[in-house]
DNA sequence: ATGCGTTATT
DNA sequence: CCGCCT
């Protein structure tokens, strides 16, 4: 039942139903679907409406139970209880309808027409025999009924009248034969989608010599359908998305019933295992075919004529997600009801001209993307089409910006990402895209500017990043939820307001924004993700919550930050205590001052990430700041910071656990979506690693990244032995300091760091033996301390590169790598100019740091990616989410 | 001059 | 979705 707004089902009687009600005693028909009744139940007086014949209380908030009374409307030849389950305000779940006892059905013996579709029927196991005593049954709905089990056989069938049986979503996860379903040949409809079936596909289906209408999509099916299938002669529609038919696309073609291919209307087969080849020829005819989806197969081979030629009534073709290959056939443009022509993400190239299309009047998407297709039209070309979808991305339109989109108007969603062009964008564009909800133009070489009038566009999303895009940021449209204008030429300061209070995403890195960061930043109340990093910001941040009198206007919801590499100055900024989502928070590369403020441990509880690298920060690091049990990336390099190390930090639990038992990143929302106590956020982020001096902005997932890097400041006493329970570390540097003391014995529990650097400090005693158990040790820098006594051998000790210089400038130390033998007298101090060569070996391993570190991410995103990736996509299936975070990992480089 | 695949109020 | 049939 759709309850389309302004459709003619559309009711919208609210509140009780009245027992008044039954005064109607010769009621017959009694239609109450599409109501806003206030979530009450059934009312159990409904059963003494004796004469009605049909009832339809279908998607009215009905919740609790089904009054067994209804057992009692004996004419009843027609009953729709669907069940609407929706979404609250609060984002709570009405859960609907549920019966836990369903005998009295059998009494309703007229009954031809029977829908419970998501009423909860979870705990009915038999279900069947109840069902199998409505001998006039005709069609059965019991889609989302949470059924558990379905019976091998029904030995007395009394259903001899069913032909529409609606099982789709339920629990059944059992073979698919035998299935009393199969022995129903009357049935023209069946449908048992999403039910976990499993096992070949079934050579019973021959037996519903009936079917029109057969779906077997998403359950766990294998191998090729059924030779059987060719006794199904009046098939019309097969659906079988998400199953594992295996074999060859030609075999599938074969064992389609011959007597019924001109009654076939659609075959739906995505999502599956097929191979080969397209049949070049197709023997009979397929005239009748309005749907063909073979998308996210396994087909090779060219995109064969005859789909031109011979399937004139098709309206939707979707071929993709596979591994075509050849030139898109001229014959494609004879298919003049085509709708929908999908042929992304496969390996199609050539030219499709103005030819291909200019007969397909009707169509309204095109996705392309994703090939390496050239789409050259005359410089005049109109196409005859207004798309409502428009896919290229990849595509090369370019280098001219492509005219014809000039005329669609009418589009929602359109991608021109990465085609090539270098042109200045046209004025009638803005026009064009004026009804866009979706736009993408990003990886393009596109000049001019972004027009005033941009904020009356419809758009919700707009990507204009990776283009050469000049003058300033106009207001932004009201509907607005993410804007990414990132590597372009933009200039001047941000907009006093930007006119998008839904906005969520704001990505304005690598640009020439000059000026302070605008009060009217704290109107955007939903941004979630902020990254103004490499721009010319300057000034301090002002607390514009400060003077916000209502006080449900004082929060933020921001939860990832980046201002890295601006000019910004002040102390670290006070409207951040306003933020209590934050999780990232990037400051690096700035002219930060003053102290770090204690209330980061209170204010800022979720906070995982925090780069304050390169400012000016100085004061002790506050013991606070290890009220962060979530912190695992703690970066305080090139500031002045003194004091020590404070013993508390084995708090930040992001730091002592390992990613795999400590989900701790939230997802920010408490919805349906949400899993209880451990439900994990999955970040993915840009991230930006310098390399020799070249960046690359790698993809990656920064929740692996876990480091402290407090390198470079004026810190002093010994390194706290606790330091040695940080067991989640993949990077420690404590370089360039004025640590004293001994290296904590146990520094060899840190099982995950790859990089260790306690350079340039005062440290003293012998270097600990356990620090050769570190197997995932890869950079390893104790250089100009005060140790000595026999350096230790073995294990990962022996892997790393220039042995040496990991020790030298500790005149006491002796043993290999050293040439100093252990036995004989401590040697002089080495002469000056050696200390000088050394110290320039030094330093620039110190300064190279980062690019170990940029190394440790690439070889990180590249082990993890794949394999944690997949697991926790389906584990996590709709609770992560993505958060864009540009990170430079260091700023030092050996360039 | 990322590459992938989802987004959208949730 | 009836009304009338068996």
């Amino acid at each position: 039942m759709d309850c389309e707004i302004g459709s003619a089902s559309t009711q919208v009687l609210a509140g009780n139903i009245s027992s008044s009600l039954l005064s109607l005693y010769h009621l017959r028909y009694l239609d109450l679907s599409c109501n806003r009744f206030d979530e009450i139940q059934i009312p159990e007086f409904m059963g003494s409406l004796h004469k009605l014949r049909y009832l339809d209380l279908s998607m009215s908030k009905f919740i609790g139970r089904i009054p067994p009374q209804l057992g009692n409307l004996s004419n009843l030849r027609y009953l729709n209880l669907e069940t609407y389950s929706y979404v609250r305000l609060d984002y709570s779940f009405n859960d609907g309808t549920y019966s836990t006892d369903i005998t009295w059905l059998s009494r309703l013996t007229s009954l031809e027409h029977l829908d419970m579709s998501s009423v909860n029927l979870s705990t009915i196991v038999h279900w069947l025999p109840v069902v199998n005593m409505l001998p006039t049954l005709k069609v059965l709905h019991l889609p989302n009924c949470q059924l558990g089990s379905s019976p091998d056989s029904l030995l007395l069938s009394n259903l001899t009248s069913l032909e529409t049986l609606h099982l789709r979503g339920n629990n059944f996860h059992k073979r698919s034969v035998p299935n009393w379903f199969w022995d129903i040949t009357s049935l023209k409809h069946l449908d048992i989608s999403f039910n976990g079936f499993y096992g070949p596909f079934p050579e019973e289906i021959g037996n519903m010599t009936s079917i029109v209408e057969l779906d077997l999509s998403s359950n766990s099916l294998v191998g090729m359908i059924p030779s059987s299938m060719k006794n199904l002669c009046n098939l019309e529609r097969l659906y079988s998305s998400r199953n594992n038919i295996t074999g060859s696309i030609i075999e599938l073609f074969h064992r389609l019933p011959s007597c019924s291919l001109n009654k076939l209307q659609k075959l739906i087969v995505p999502d599956n295992n097929l191979i080969g080849s397209l049949p070049n020829t197709l023997v009979e005819s397929l005239s009748n075919l309005s749907w063909l989806d073979l998308s996210v197969n396994e087909l090779t081979g060219n995109v064969p004529m005859w789909l031109g030629e011979s399937l004139s009534n098709l309206s939707w073709l979707d071929l993709s997600n596979n591994e075509l290959t050849g030139h898109v056939p001229l014959s494609i443009g004879e298919l003049t009801k085509l709708r929908s022509l999908a042929l992304h993400s496969n390996n199609l190239d050539g030219v499709i001209h103005g030819d291909h299309l200019s007969r397909l009047d009707m169509l309204e998407e095109l996705r392309l993307s994703d090939n390496s297709i050239a789409i050259t039209v005359s410089h005049t070309w109109v196409p005859p089409f207004s798309l409502k979808m428009i896919h290229l991305r990849s595509c090369q339109l370019g280098p001219k910006f492509p005219r014809w989109l000039r005329w669609q108007t009418q589009a929602v969603s359109l991608d021109i990402s990465n085609t090539s062009i270098s042109d200045m964008v046209p004025g009638w564009f803005w026009i064009a895209a004026s009804s866009v909800e979706f736009l993408n133009i990003r990886n393009n070489q596109i000049t001019g500017v972004l027009p005033s009038t941009l904020e009356f566009m419809r758009a919700i999303s707009m990507d204009f990043s990776s283009n050469q895009l000049g003058g300033q940021i106009p207001k932004l449209p009201i509907n607005l939820t993410r804007f990414d204008l990132s590597g372009n030429h933009v200039v001047g300061p941000l907009p006093t307001k930007f006119g998008a209070p839904r906005l969520k995403t704001l990505v304005l890195y690598n640009n020439m924004i000059s000026g302070a960061i605008p009060p009217s930043l704290c109107k955007l109340r939903l941004l979630q993700l902020l990254d103004l990093s490499r721009n010319n910001l300057n000034g301090s941040i002002t607390d514009c919550l400060v003077n916000e009198s209502s006080t449900s206007m004082t929060k933020m919801s921001i939860i990832n930050l980046s201002l890295r590499n601006n000019s910004l100055s002040g102390g670290f900024p006070s409207l951040l205590q306003k933020c209590p989502d934050l999780i990232f928070l990037d400051l690096g590369d700035n002219r930060f001052s003053g102290t770090l403020p204690a209330w980061i441990g209170e204010k800022l509880p979720s906070l995982s990430f925090l780069r304050l690298r390169s400012n000016m920060f100085y004061g002790h690091i506050p013991v606070e700041l290890t009220k962060l049990v979530n912190l695992q990336y703690l970066d305080l390099a090139y500031n002045n910071i003194s004091g020590s190390i404070p013993r508390s930090i084995v708090n930040c639990r992001g730091m002592t656990q390992t990613i795999y038992t400590s989900h701790h990143l939230r997802y920010p929302y408490s919805s349906i979506f949400t899993f209880g106590e451990n439900e994990l956020v999955h970040y993915t982020g840009n991230l930006m690693v310098l390399t020799k001096g070249q960046e690359r902005l790698y993809t990656g997932e920064i929740i692996y990244m876990v480091n402290l890097d407090l390198s470079c400041n004026n810190l002093a006493g010994e390194i706290p032995t606790e330091i040695s329970t940080l067991l989640a570390l993949k990077s420690l540097n404590l370089s360039w300091n004025n640590f004293n003391g001994k290296i904590p014995e146990n520094v060899g529990d840190l099982m995950q760091v790859e990089s260790l650097d306690l350079s340039h400090n005062a440290l003293s005693g012998e270097i600990p033996s356990s620090l050769s158990a570190l197997s995932s040790l890869s950079r390893l820098n104790l250089s100009y301390n005060n140790m000595s006594g026999k350096i230790p051998t073995g294990n990962q000790l022996q892997t790393l590169e220039d042995p040496a210089s990991i020790y030298i400038g500790n005149p006491g130390l002796c043993g290999p790598p050293l040439s100093r033998e252990c036995s004989s007298q401590p040697e002089p101090i080495p002469e000056h100019h050696e200390v000088a060569s050394n110290d320039m070996v030094s330093f620039f391993l110190a300064m190279g740091s980062g690019y170990v570190v940029g190394l440790w991410v690439v070889f990180l995103t590249l082990l993890f990616k794949r394999k944690w990736r997949a697991s926790w996509y389906s584990l996590y299936d709709g609770a992560y989410v993505q958060v864009g975070v540009t990170w430079a990992s260091l700023r030092g480089n050996l360039g």
